[in-house]
DNA sequence: GCAACAAAATCGTCATACTTTTACTTCCCG
DNA sequence: CGGGAAGTAAAAGTATGACGATTTTGTTGC
């Protein structure tokens, strides 16, 4: 949990209710009725409300209430928005989502990292790819699953660029949500497999141009499939 | 203001001087002593702190204080957090990482801009264009930056990728940002106003390879020149 | 029918008391 | 002399009552 306390619990009731749209953008609340319905006082039930104001997902009003606001006006990039919406009703649109975002933003990160990456980035790049292939081949897919979360984190991160490494967790939710919910092959493609080494040798050979080229086909590959399975 | 009333006023005040080092990374702060430091009560500094902490720029701690977190945990994608550092210090470095999210994320945005524009963006944009090349003659620069930050968010926004739509600010802060810092040429250069000709021809005829790669020259060139006057 | 004014509802702020957690300190026993 | 256990205090966490500010709504009077 991002916030301690019973603001916290109170937000991981009320952001998930209003991310599935349970709670729906234009509906009223009032913190009194919230006081009540969650036996808290107005301490939290304000604490908690700043903080969906401050993701841009209320809008408390004098004599009106606190606002549901439209879900375009949201703080997508927020990671409990985020999670929030994985969880409910718009996993498959957040998905596609983040899947554009991650054909967006890895082969850049992968391009900067053959050029940026320490000599430990690299080495653990080339270890992973190794365990990757090996527990494909092991069909060990939450094991696979761990590799290739840390795999990709560490491409982000070897970029140098903060923004790009910060999605890190966001891009290991999409994995992990991926597997969980069996939008996976069965066991891991061979083809998925050895593009990853072939990012990794790019990577610690310098060569930013194979490495973009690589990782642009791993999440493109990666989207495709979410297309296709989402419809 | 995203943050209305007195915590949005103290929020006001201790972020920028969180993000700008004035307060470091490991600084214990109290609440009482923010109380009396800004006048104000138990119930505001409190609300402000829960969002700080939302950000996860502080970690508030029973018998210790709240102590602020380094700066490489910040949720770097918060809108407040990228303008307080746009506004301090660290300006430098936080332009340099929307520069490559910028190469990263607005070509891809071109691109699904040409296959999901409305007719009504792509009229915008042939507009846009053509008054971009009018005010850019004309060395307007204020004008100029109105348009150009109008013409990159249709772009974004016409991808149809809700993420990719919410960068229209933070894009818009970037290029505000270079034009009132003086890292813009004097006149726009014509070779840039030419491209963006380009990008909106694109959309407009559905072309996605083309509108890509002349919106990755556009931005490709202004992390050059960013760079080049940065250091 | 319109305008000015009054009233009510709801959030916003403050002050205060109490609770809970946790770091520190002291003291006793081995 | 060292180490552990018990106690203490400091800070955040929670609850509550009172009042202020603002905005909507309704009502009254011209």
């Amino acid at each position: 949990m991002e916030i301690q306390g019973l603001p916290g619990q109170l937000l991981a009731e009320l952001g998930p209710a209003i991310a599935s749209g349970e709670i729906p953008a234009g509906a009223v609340l009032r913190t009194e009725e919230l006081e009540q319905r969650f036996r808290v006082s107005r301490t939290v039930v304000r604490e908690a409300v700043r903080v969906l104001e401050s993701m841009r997902m209320v809008a408390p009003r004098r004599r009106v209430g606190i606002t549901v606001r439209p879900k375009a006006e949201w703080d997508v990039f927020d990671p409990l928005v985020i999670r929030w919406r994985l969880a409910g009703a718009d996993r498959a649109a957040q998905l596609r989502s983040l899947g554009s975002l991650r054909v967006a933003v890895e082969p850049a990160a992968a391009a900067l990292a053959a050029v940026h990456a320490s000599d430990d980035d690299r080495r653990e790049l080339s270890a992973l790819a190794v365990e990757l292939t090996v527990t494909a081949r092991a069909a060990d897919l939450e094991t696979f699953l761990e590799h290739d979360i840390a795999f990709h984190a560490i491409v982000l991160r070897a970029s140098g660029n903060e923004m790009f490494a910060h999605l890190k967790d966001t891009v290991g939710a999409v994995l992990t949500g991926r597997t969980e919910h069996r939008l996976m092959p069965h066991q891991p493609r061979p083809y998925a497999v050895q593009l990853h080494r072939e990012v990794a040798e790019a990577i610690c050979a310098g060569d930013a141009e194979l490495a973009e080229r690589a990782m642009r086909t791993i999440v493109a590959g990666a989207l495709e499939e979410l297309n296709a399975t989402l419809d």
